[in-house]
DNA sequence: TCGATCATGCACCTATTCTGCATGGTTATC
DNA sequence: GATAACCATGCAGAATAGGTGCATGATCGA
């Protein structure tokens, strides 16, 4: 019910260039500009001056956009209770979240809200954490699911977004199946520290998950591979090219030669996920059920995961 | 910034009919129809059901219409401050008033606010004070002089509005040329209780001054004439069919064989003239400027009229 | 200096949204 | 109980807001 202009402005607030806004909000550039020149007529306001190639907010754009935070936060609020109060039902609800998440989350919570409420149209859209954010800025999705990060620039106090935990999913390491640890149950990432490890490149989300892990007990992994997604991870250990972490929340499938080994010691490391809607729409009995469904979903996970695997 | 058809809904709140609804917004009802009709489907609530041969809110509708005062007022806020740290100037601005406001207060705001902001565009409209809350929660008007009734719907501390006393004007008597004190310069209405008195119709805004007044020093009046516009009410009483009160603030002109005279006594009658703006938008510049300028001229001819009248 | 990047204006098109009128249902009046 | 008045709504047509795609100009890095 707030005016999409303004929440174009919100987003290049984030963005910094018209294009980047353009592809976030699914406009193209021109519509952008002409939302935002549109936006400074109708206000009366300057909200963006010339800088360089590109524009930026003046003082009084970057006052406003601040200041709309608690805006949309009641909007969202109000129309959460409205919702709850008056028992109605939404017809579009849009989910975004990272690969593991939304293959092992947020489809299952989209199957299981298809039957209990047929009408909803649901749209998932797989997404890094930080572009979840931005998305949810953008108005594009209402419910994101994303690993925690304290690296991140959305902190946990963030006047735009409420976040709930869902799970601490621990990291488990996957080794070869030849491997001279092959038949255990546990490692320790002492035991482990020699390894060639498989890892993300370096600045990637992954990434400072797995420095974490390992500083958290004091000693400095050699980085042998780097993959993308936890499928070719899972293929280079099964090639005995070295061992990684795999988060139990991932699936190894079944895996040729691989063997997943929970960790031990004293820091077990954990990637904590967390949900992330914008502020004030926590209450909305949609956001309450799918938070309920996706907690449920990650314990069955997480308990049956071990059955499965090792 | 807010939604227009949410605001449409505001006002349907208050008039309860798709056509009052209409005229006050400006748009058809058909329009209406349609706005109110796409409101339910965007939001997927039921907003409305029929009721009779009209419509009416459900549950959820007033809820909505409840929780979205402070919406509006957040929103106004934000943007009076955003005008006020910016230094940003407003390009339409609504003014409205009953019929001595108009004429006395808002014409000469509108006068200097065209002098002193030359890009901005000043609207007037006249209209009662009921109907200027009403134009206030359409949008229609940005600002309302209006006459306060504690006997109206809107209360003080109604979450929509905010007001401001300008100023208390004295009613004074004016009796024909000829009559028995039309030399003496200040009456008591006890002194002029047996008098044929001059007032507009029951019911009406003003009337209720009246009956107020002569409540306040314990007798009634007798009523003779009814007159709607005071220039009528003047001319009955330069025709020698009674008295009546008049607004300080109400100018006689030179009107023939009338005098005004102050009243005396215990009970100085006044109305208490307010200024009503959304809640949120008092902070603005724009309307900070106009209170200041109502204020010095309402002071102003407060101070002027007994030279020039009596 | 050249290419890359970025915003913006313009021509054109699409889709929303408003108006005016006709319709159907509901209430008051005679 | 018939008729008139009233109210909301649907539809066809028109106006307009708002979109895209391309060309342009301005700026920065190589």
């Amino acid at each position: 019910m707030i005016d999409a202009r303004l929440v174009t402005l919100r987003v290049f607030a984030r963005c910094g260039t018209i294009g980047a806004t353009a592809e976030l909000t699914g406009y193209s550039p021109s519509a952008v500009s002409a939302q935002l020149r549109e936006l400074q007529r109708v206000l009366g306001m300057q909200l963006l001056v010339k800088d360089g190639r590109g524009v930026r907010l003046t003082a009084t754009g970057r006052f406003l956009v601040a200041g709309s935070d608690p805006l949309i936060a009641q909007w969202e609020s109000l129309r959460a209770a409205a919702m709850e109060a008056g028992d109605q039902v939404q017809h579009h609800f849009g989910l975004g979240g990272f690969s593991t998440a939304a293959a092992q989350l947020l489809a299952p919570l989209a199957a299981t809200l298809r039957t209990t409420r047929p009408l909803l149209e649901v749209q998932v859209l797989e997404a890094d954490p930080a572009r979840c954010f931005d998305l949810l800025i953008a108005e594009r999705i209402d419910l994101a699911v994303i690993v925690a990060m304290q690296s991140d620039t959305y902190g946990e106090d963030d006047p735009r977004f409420e976040q709930t935990v869902l799970l601490d999913d621990p990291l488990d390491v996957i080794i070869p199946g030849d491997h001279r640890l092959a038949s255990r149950e546990t490692a320790t990432l002492e035991e482990l520290a020699s390894e060639p490890w498989i890892t993300e490149a370096a600045g990637s989300t992954y990434h400072s998950l797995f420095t974490a892990a390992f500083t958290a007990v004091g000693v400095t992994p050699r980085i042998a591979h780097e993959a993308v997604e936890w499928e070719t991870q899972i293929a280079f250990v099964g090639a005995g090219l070295g061992v990684g972490l795999l988060p139990r929340l991932a699936p190894l499938h079944r895996a040729e030669n691989v063997v997943r080994l929970r960790i031990t010691g004293k820091a077990k490391p954990t990637r904590r996920i967390v949900a992330a809607v914008r502020r004030g729409s926590i209450a909305s009995p949609l956001i309450q059920e799918s938070l309920r469904i996706l907690q449920v979903n990650a314990n069955r996970i997480l308990t049956a995961r071990p059955d499965e695997d090792l």
